[in-house]
DNA sequence: CTATTTATGGTCATAATTGACAATAAATAG
DNA sequence: CTATTTATTGTCAATTATGACCATAAATAG
């Protein structure tokens, strides 16, 4: 009987255009005109698919909550059996990803804003530690005589590395600096194995 | 015959405030009333001494043009004869120091916003690149034989890791990141020498 | 076709932020 | 003491963001 509902599908619309403008904007400067006017409807239309501004924040969460831990797992699963290590930092630190992933300008404006809006902070933490377990996961099955802490070590610097030659790219900064952000991570790899053999 | 003016103290004490509110409440977030209530003046005397918004802004970006430079020259220039590289990662990353850093936090409400107030991203800019280039310049000479790719991946890594460590520490991660950080920094600067001993 | 439900847009009220001006108090040179 | 400059506060207008309600159009079941 009734008109057939679109709230499934412009609910992801308008959320997907809230985190674009979130990582464009930061979250105080992401306006719902913004939002309305990327997701390409009218601002009462964000109201009425979404709600109010903290619903949309909510969804927000709930959406690094679960589509980023869904995304992040698929990555990892599609690792290939040999050579996963490579096969990861390639991806993480390719070009073409690094110049455009949306995925890390959000992690950062929401990390930026974590201690104003605490409903988004649980959510990132969760999910940056589920990230650096992955990774240690990786590293220990590379390099399985490398020391706990030097694994927790190159986890967090690989995610660092990550991390930052995302925010520092907005600021113009030359090229090579993303070839130092590769050698690093690939360093810290190497000095794992370096630390494994000469332990053995 | 004027009344003496404080024109030079209070200015400096506003611009102060006005970091302290971006680093904490972002640059957006940071309003005139938050900067006038943190630096215990009227609304109107933030105007009056500093002057409006954009005002503000541009003397934050001259402030990290000049201050932080030369607080980050005075730091160099106070590290020991022997035991630089040592030093300064235990400086950098000293638990008190990484809990208490708003230089740090200030920079990374900065980098979020550069893009939206280019005015910030130059000197933000030439800051970074020339901490990178005075740590570089430590580790080339703790490391003489290491390639210029490892120097700059290293550098490069002790700063993203010295950047991501206050960001992270927002979210309420566990106390052993921090430890992580430190021990991938000291790790990066390890594999230095390990090449370049291997390279002899 | 009719009724019901949803989509979409229009509009107003309220709060917050900012800019700007006016007014008063204070301090010092002469 | 007087004049001049500055400090400080009060206040209002304009802009913007947001929340909320209402009206209209559209689509589908029956």
């Amino acid at each position: 009987m009734p008109r057939p509902s679109l709230k499934d599908q412009r609910s992801k619309e308008i959320r997907a255009a809230f985190a674009r403008c979130v990582a464009r904007f930061g979250l105080d400067g992401a306006t719902l005109e913004h939002v309305a006017e990327e997701a390409g409807v009218s601002r009462p239309s964000v109201r009425h698919f979404v709600g109010n501004r903290e619903d949309l924040i909510d969804a927000l969460a709930a959406h690094v909550q679960q589509d980023y831990q869904a995304k992040m797992e698929t990555l990892f699963a599609w690792l290939p059996q040999t050579g996963r290590i490579e096969a990861l930092i390639e991806f993480m630190f390719a070009p073409s990803v690094v110049s455009s992933s949306e995925d890390v300008a959000l992690a950062q404006a929401l990390m930026a804003a974590a201690d104003r809006y605490p409903s988004v902070a649980a959510p990132l933490k969760s999910w940056i530690m589920e990230f650096d377990q992955l990774i240690q996961n990786e590293l220990s099955a590379h390099a399985p005589n490398a020391s706990p802490a030097d694994v927790a070590g190159a986890s967090f610097g690989i995610l660092s590395l990550y991390f930052n030659i995302d925010a520092l790219s907005q600021l113009g900064l030359p090229e090579r600096y993303g070839a130092a952000a590769k050698t690093a991570a690939l360093n810290l790899i190497a000095n794992l194995e370096d630390a494994s053999d000469g332990a053995d």
